[in-house]
DNA sequence: CCCAGTGTATTAATACATTAATACACATCT
DNA sequence: AGATGTGTATTAATGTATTAATACACTGGG
């Protein structure tokens, strides 16, 4: 598992771990029921201090990411039902509405953004593994 | 200048105030070079103190949406000339990835994310003024 | 020139976020 | 049962963000 830490850039280490482990999960480099390296040791990749690491795998086991087993390991958690409930649309209604904002705001027409997403998309289920 | 302001839900105030203006300036509710509420006013109006205020409208002219003038009053700036220089396109590229990454854990396809983009941004342009 | 209205700057109180140190508890294997 | 490797909980130090109080400075109209 490769990430890469950037301590001055501002965003606090735990959320970059968060960041990046969603997108090798959402990407497919990480697979459902795949373990993830045990918080001490990616803490020690990372040069970092377990707790910091046990943040991020905190947060991503609320969203539904990882799934953490006492004494055992920590595992990428398996892809949930298909869009369930109102509540998440509303989540991916804000992301997207973010986008068209800023889009908007440096003069980027909707099919240029629209092309954009699917190059992203393209990308991101591009590399191997 | 209809914003509103909720002080219990963990949003910071100067945020909400900025994200509600960036909508109304994208969705065009809000025209360049029109007149603003000056800080006080808003301020009064939002009951929030209004440092509060300049806050979020610092940070609004420096994402270049508003344009303040000492003495004078702040005003909606014009749009700027479209897209230049890839640093700005990086920030664009970076909310794509969001909405991807959420909604690939959502199980949301990539087209029906396509036409959520579509749907958001036809409902941004849609009510009147 | 003054006045009323505008944005600006400084400082501080308070709360929250972030990271770390340390000790604890569970699971598996032998 | 013990050893080892796993996640957990508690506490604290530190920094940062948020909001507010207050005083300052610029602009335009009488």
């Amino acid at each position: 598992m490769q990430l890469q830490i950037d301590s001055k850039k501002g965003i606090p280490i735990y959320l970059q771990i968060v960041n990046q482990v969603k997108y090798l999960v959402a990407s497919r480099r990480l697979e459902p029921g795949q373990e993830v390296l045990p918080i001490r040791a990616l803490a020690e990749q990372l040069v970092v201090n377990p707790n910091t690491v046990a943040r991020a795998y905190l947060e991503l086991e609320r969203a539904g990411i990882l799934m953490k087993r006492h004494g055992t390991g920590t595992y990428v958690a398996d892809a949930p039902p298909p869009v369930r409930g109102s509540q998440r649309l509303k989540i991916l209604s804000d992301r997207a509405d973010a986008l068209l904002i800023e889009a908007r705001q440096l003069g980027v027409e909707l099919e240029e953004t629209v092309n954009l997403v699917r190059a992203r998309h393209a990308k991101m289920l591009a590399v191997a593994k």
